[in-house]
RNA sequence: GGGCGUUUAGCUCAGUUGGUAGAGCGCUUCGUUUACACCGAAGAUGCCGGGAGUUCGAGUCUCUCAACGCCCACCA
């Protein structure tokens, strides 16, 4: 065989492997597979995107997932796929057009779009492509895009039934105005953040008389809006001016003062100017009293050009604006004073802008009545969220949503499918454009010229991507619904819970039965990873530096079932190398040992108890990684891994198989156990960290699997074997262990070289003991380098002179160290040891004088309790015996 | 204004039927014995945020306070 490196090089595996895997398509689905399905539908990252730390987790989360349901027989679909990406895409787009000095109105509409997919076409495979170098076993041939043709007939038939069920509507209401994107957004779309402004007061003088009603504004520069001042009914500061009419300062309109509850008295001056165009509340107070909006600011923020506004600050920006307003209101003392104040301001998501609310005609769907089945579906347990409590924050969404704001004045996207007579205004909503008005039979038809909001496509992922609307797809009836959505709690409102509407409404079931939410990746300091502060760690170049299976090793361990976020630095990859160097080279020594094996399996009938110890602990490790995977405890399931990999097989089975090696008796077999715990910890592990545990499979001699050698992925995931478990040999390892540790620090205690060989004398305090130490010292001779043991079948009354001595239960293990002894050395580690054992007892002593222990507690916790004490006692008692003579 | 999360070893964090605390990194001391120095061996380190309660017994359950973080909500 090859000699093999002495350290792993991922980069000669993982490219490699991915490539066998791929051509051998083990990552496709067949929809008319036999086997019951498994599926997962891929959040699909925007199309603009590079692939983060996020993603790297997610992905990893999801492949451990299908991997581990495809090795346990399912028919697996993990359906990768990008999302259009709406604002995004168009953003990057303009940003690159503007660098040859063009806008996108230069190019017209059609030209855009074109421009705008040809790009979106080059980066498709950018992301995915990064997703395959974390191992990614997702099938790619059915690789969608939200904007392919399959998605956009799934959008135009959900509009389209939404629009004639009535659930989607249009109007003109306020909404979120992003003035640099230059199109509305969602109520979701926009963060709100604390922000030091001013409240300034401003004296509105009343029409033909004296005095003025001072009313408080943080937004002076919509004052030419204003349609009235509203004042609470009830506040007699003002009663006497309801009625009268007040003049806006500058442009000189005359607005009245009216009385309207819903003014809060004790806020500001108690007067408020009602601008019903461009504010949320001042609209529904402008419409309960009747009055015309009136706008004064344009679609880009501007001031507008008409009459309203004054000169002095027409086509002004709207901050300009503001300066400039102020500056002319103190001229003229009609600033009366302004105050700071913090308030909250809405921001657009994508851009940061601050967002104006602002009037217009938008398209909306009606979510309440759509919110009943995915409400319910959560007692009916046909939605369930891991962990648990991300199911309220839902329902309290879903308890309280709002209409959804669709439309979106952009270019990139899905089109509205909503048609207009040019002749009769009539307005058509249809699948196809309609050739003729169905109103006047004109042919002059117009479509919208929004497009819907990305997240809407989104919404449609699970079964659009599954061949939806044809019910009869062999993907849709096999695949759909999903089984687990994997996700950040981030996208909850924005992609989740519109998913669970719209499965609901169009399949009549949830499209996922699970929700995983995992935390998000931050950095060291705890701050969210972001490009402009700077602080991401890049996955490419991760794997570049630790490999691939490093990586998804350690973001998986680092996974807790709480969903903390999680704070990375680059050091925190090392865990996972060095695990993968780990396995790398317990597998090397492995190979290199198994010269001579056979094909045959173990012979159970000539197991030393070694073999039955290392057999009991990997069924254990079998049992407990099932059933953690099936409980999406993946941080759980990396570390029990990690443990008995490396501080069980390694640390102490191949120590031992060393020994047994050498016994021509027990070779062959050992060696046949070495090679099966090995595979099978492979196939265990081979859902978190695919390509290492792949490329050493492969090597192993003497392991096929159904249909010859083919691939550790298609292998069967070991299940739990009751009849390995053997707790008496797992008793006696124990033991054995214990003595090898205790001679271990006796000699670091002593300075006793390893080259420096130690006899020792065991006391078996009984028959078992003496059973266990007489099977345990074939090992214990190597393991803690000692020459000689003697057997003893009692405790001594008198310890030896000049030995340590160590106790292990209750039989007294006794080195003798003749000439080596540093006998204050010795006492002072007594002492201690006694002193602990001592603080221990006194603990354990008060529980068992309190009576209502004693009466309470269950009879084994007494019983556990009653036999530490005793070992305790028989422990303190040959220390104090021993103590004696050595101060003697 | 409501809701949620976090507070455990120097650092990052585990710890689900309540039985006196664990890991990784770091630290100390040994060590190249034929898989591995991305290693091995031995070791030190904790009033489990403060207070109160339930209980024989609380890191774990209840209440309360504090600090930090996040989400939601129409504060002109």
């Amino acid at each position: 065989m090859e000699e093999l490196e002495k350290t792993y090089n991922p980069k000669k595996t993982e490219e490699k492997i991915y490539d066998y895997w791929e051509k051998n398509g083990f990552f496709k689905a067949d929809a008319h597979s036999d086997k019951p399905s498994f599926s997962l539908v891929i959040p699909p990252p925007n199309v603009t995107g590079v692939l983060h730390m996020g993603h790297a987790l997610d992905g990893t989360l999801q492949d451990i997932l299908i991997r581990y349901k495809r090795m346990k027989g399912f028919e697996t679909l993990w359906l990768p796929g990008t999302d259009h990406a709406g604002i995004a895409t168009q953003n990057v787009v303009e940003k690159k057009l503007k660098k040859e000095g063009l806008t996108r109105n230069d190019l017209g509409r059609e030209k855009f779009e074109e421009t705008t997919w040809e790009w979106a076409n080059e980066h498709r495979s950018r992301i995915l492509n990064q997703f395959k170098r974390l191992g990614a076993s997702f099938d790619l041939s059915r690789e969608r895009f939200t904007l392919d043709e399959g998605c956009s007939r799934a959008v135009k038939e959900v509009f389209v039934k939404l629009y004639n069920d009535g659930l989607i509507y249009k109007g003109k209401y306020i909404v979120n105005w992003c003035p640099r994107c230059m199109s509305a957004i969602s109520d979701i779309e926009t963060e709100y953040l604390e922000e030091k402004g001013h409240l300034w007061e401003i004296a509105y003088p009343f029409k033909n008389e004296f005095g003025a009603i001072v009313i408080a504004t943080t937004r002076p520069e919509t004052m030419f809006g204003d349609v009235a001042i509203a004042v609470n009914p009830d506040d007699n500061r003002f009663s006497h001016m309801i009625g009268k009419t007040a003049v806006i300062p500058v442009s000189g309109r005359e607005i009245p003062i009216i009385a309207d509850e819903d003014v809060e008295i004790g806020f500001g001056t108690g007067a408020l100017k009602i601008t019903p165009a461009h504010d949320p509340n001042d609209y529904e107070i402008g419409k309960k009293h009747g009055f015309v909006p009136i706008w004064i600011m344009d679609e880009d923020g501007n001031m507008s050009n008409n009459a309203y506004v004054p000169m002095e600050v027409k086509g002004l920006n709207r901050y300009e604006a503001r300066e400039k307003i102020l500056e002319i209101l103190k001229l003229r003392g009609q600033l009366v004073r302004a105050r700071d104040h913090e308030h909250s301001v809405g921001h657009c998501q994508r851009c940061n802008s601050t967002i104006e609310p602002y009037l217009s005609e938008q398209w909306f769907v009606r979510m309440q009545p759509l919110a009943e089945k995915p409400i319910s579906a959560i007692s009916k347990h046909e939605l369930n969220f891991v962990p648990e409590r991300w199911a309220k924050i839902y329902l309290d969404w879903m308890a309280n949503v709002r209409d959804w704001c669709i439309s979106r004045q952009l270019w990139w996207g899905h089109r509205i499918p909503a048609y207009y007579c040019a002749d009769c205004e009539e307005m058509m909503v249809a699948v196809e454009q309609p050739e003729k008005c169905t109103k006047c039979q004109g042919s002059n038809i117009n479509q919208d010229p929004d497009v819907l909001d990305t997240w809407f496509s989104s919404a449609l992922w699970p079964f659009s991507t599954m061949g939806w609307p044809d019910r009869q797809s062999p993907d849709f009836k096999k695949f759909y619904p999903t089984d687990t959505l994997v996700t950040g709690f981030d996208i909850i409102f924005f992609w989740v819970a519109r998913m669970v509407v719209m499965g609901y409404r169009f399949t009549d079931e949830s499209p996922f039965k699970h929700v995983y939410i995992h935390g998000l990746i931050r950095d060291e300091k705890g701050q969210k990873m972001s490009k402009s502060k700077g602080n991401t760690i890049d996955p490419v170049e991760i794997i570049e530096k630790y490999g691939s299976d490093a990586m998804r090793f350690t973001l998986t361990s680092l996974v807790t079932y709480g969903g903390q976020d999680i704070k990375l630095s680059d050091e925190r990859f090392e865990y996972g190398r060095n695990f993968a160097n780990k396995i790398w080279n317990a597998s090397r020594f492995v190979l290199m040992n198994l010269e001579g094996c056979d094909d045959h399996m173990i012979d159970m009938s000539a197991l030393t108890v070694a073999d039955s110890w290392i057999l009991h602990e990997y069924s254990e490790v079998s049992r407990l990684v099932n059933e953690n995977l099936e409980n999406f405890r993946f941080g759980e399931c990396a570390h029990i891994l990690y443990e008995f990999f490396w501080n069980v097989y390694c640390d102490w089975y191949v120590e031992i198989a060393k020994i047994q090696l050498q016994k021509p008796q027990m070779k062959l077999n050992t060696q046949r156990i070495l090679r099966l715990v090995l595979e099978r910890t492979l196939r265990l592990m081979h859902p978190i960290i695919p390509h290492i545990t792949e490329e050493i499979w492969q090597l192993i001699p003497g392991i096929t699997c159904k249909g010859g050698k083919a691939s550790l992925m298609i292998t069967e995931f070991p299940e739990y074997d009751p009849s390995l478990k053997n707790e008496e040999a797992d008793r006696k390892i124990n033991k054995a262990i214990e003595i090898v540790k205790s001679l271990r620090n006796i000699r670091q205690s002593f300075d006793i070289p390893v080259s420096e060989n130690i006899n020792i004398k065991i006391f078996c305090a009984n028959m078992e003991d003496r059973e266990d130490f007489e099977l345990s010292k074939f090992y214990i001779h190597s393991l803690a380098k000692v020459d000689r043991i003697a057997m003893e079948y009692s405790i001594p009354s008198e310890v030896p002179p000049r030995s340590a001595t160590v106790m292990v239960g209750k039989s007294l293990i006794v080195v003798s160290l003749e000439g080596l002894i540093d006998l204050n050395k010795e006492i002072s580690r007594q002492t201690k040891k006694l002193e602990t054992l001592e603080k221990e007892k006194k603990g354990l002593q008060s529980r068992m004088d309190s009576p209502r222990f004693l009466e309470s507690a269950p009879k084994e916790v007494i019983v556990k309790t009653r036999e530490r004490i005793s070992e305790i006692d028989e422990q303190s008692e040959s220390i104090k015996t021993l103590l004696k003579s050595l101060e003697s």
